[in-house]
DNA sequence: CGCAGTAACTAACATATGTTAGGTATGGTG
DNA sequence: CACCATACCTAACATATGTTAGTTACTGCG
């Protein structure tokens, strides 16, 4: 499945996505580190397109995407099928639900996938880590910036956009835990699942990605987005990296 | 301004309605409650239209809308814009903004408005207490949530059913700060704001509306809204308010 | 009381995107 | 190597929504 020449020499592993993204707030001691290289230790293996957890549920532990990739989703009564949410390694499924109690949305597995069950007592030890409990904080906020930045993809960019939009996101999250290479990442994502994302048809995603193509603008096949020019599709899309929040540092 | 006859006789004031939403969640001792009410009073008046706070700003308090309305944006190079969400009193603007440094969107009145300013000393005795600590958390995961609601309704209802799913949304929130009467509250938003909300033209909420109206769904004029049949809007618009979580007790 | 600004409303027409119904390539599998 | 499932791709046609360009109704204010 990966694609030869695109993967990093070492792809992270463990929970070293989880380290790279939590990093971008600030340098983590070593023992943090440590900690958190441990969760990804025991992750289970699932297969794609398999639910990681469903509306109406109440885990007692909270789900790391390790390796591979997920989406969180809401199914409507006649079907269809809106994605909130791609969840890449380094990202948490359902970090505060003993708050919430339970699930309003499901999570599945997109790919072959590695999945951390972190128990709810080692939560509260990371918790207890000043660093990381404002890593986690973080990491929650900027959740809640992107779910607004696709709010305005879906409402106010036509599908062009708004495909070229995404890609420049993932493109940066990507590359934030260490997992592009150039402006090459694995998408694995089939044209349904990008317009189940952006509230569009897969034939229409098709006629764009045929355009995008055209133009010279992407590569994208087999799960692998190559981006030809990275400047022309931010400007095509309007896309601009500040809600991510990733220049921390001062 | 406001509506003869909709308003309870006893309007909820200072920081009434904040409390009424953190008792969502359980009901909070004498002290937190008093804490909460005092946020409220020396609140500035603002008049309608005005920026609360801007994208690119980093303030070093926290504004709480105490009364009127305000709204959440994002402008686009051509001058669109998209409203992310509708703030209403007892809701945080910028709760965590110290963690993220700096505003990725902005925030204006939609009303004239009681917007109270905490300063951030303030908000760490509030968080200190653990009932209100564990409130705001879940005042927090809930704005998420509706954030998910809403690229759900943007991206897969139709106008009929997306305006339909707003109403029903607000109903219940306001409903939760003591705010409806019956089936009315006010609703004091413009057809272009309902628009931008729901990344629809003014012109086609406004078809929408009147074929509401037509139907005898609802009267929604100068401000206020009144749903004649909520069973029936709730079911032409798929609502299942779980993801507003208001339903935590026991 | 008249004016100006804003919001509501409407009609005629344009178009981005959806729908339906396929065909074609690809990859895994027995 | 044939088969099957899945994803990709395409064409022809349908439609929800956008666009443009107004008119009409309020409302606050001088």
């Amino acid at each position: 499945m990966p694609i030869p020449g695109l993967q990093p020499e070492h792809a992270p592993s463990g929970g070293s996505a989880l380290i790279a993204k939590l990093e971008t707030v600030a340098p983590l001691p070593d023992e943090d580190r440590e900690t958190l290289a441990a969760l990804g230790e025991n992750a289970r293996e699932m297969g794609a397109r398999r639910n990681i957890i469903r509306e109406g549920e109440r885990p007692d532990h909270v789900h790391l995407i390790v390796e591979g990739w997920a989406a969180r989703y809401k199914l409507l009564p006649d079907g269809a099928r809106q994605i909130t949410a791609f969840l890449i390694p380094g990202d948490f499924c359902d970090l505060h639900i003993t708050i919430l109690r339970e699930m309003d949305h499901s999570i599945a597995t997109l790919t072959r996938a590695k999945v951390a069950y972190i128990p709810r007592d080692r939560m509260e030890t990371l918790s207890a880590r000043p660093g990381i409990a404002r890593a986690l904080w973080w990491a929650t906020l900027v959740d809640e910036a992107v779910l607004r930045s696709w709010i305005v993809n879906i409402g106010r960019r036509d599908a062009y956009e708004a495909i070229g939009h995404l890609m420049c996101e993932l493109y940066v999250r990507m590359k934030n835990v260490g997992l592009t290479h150039d402006h090459s990442y694995e998408l694995p994502l089939t044209q349904e699942e990008v317009g189940d994302a952006l509230g569009i048809t897969p034939v229409h995603v098709n006629r764009v990605l045929q355009r995008m193509r055209s133009e010279g603008l992407i590569s994208f096949a087999r799960g692998a987005l190559t981006i030809h020019d990275y400047q022309a599709l931010e400007n095509a899309s309007g896309f601009n990296p500040n809600y991510l929040h990733i220049d921390q540092r001062v």
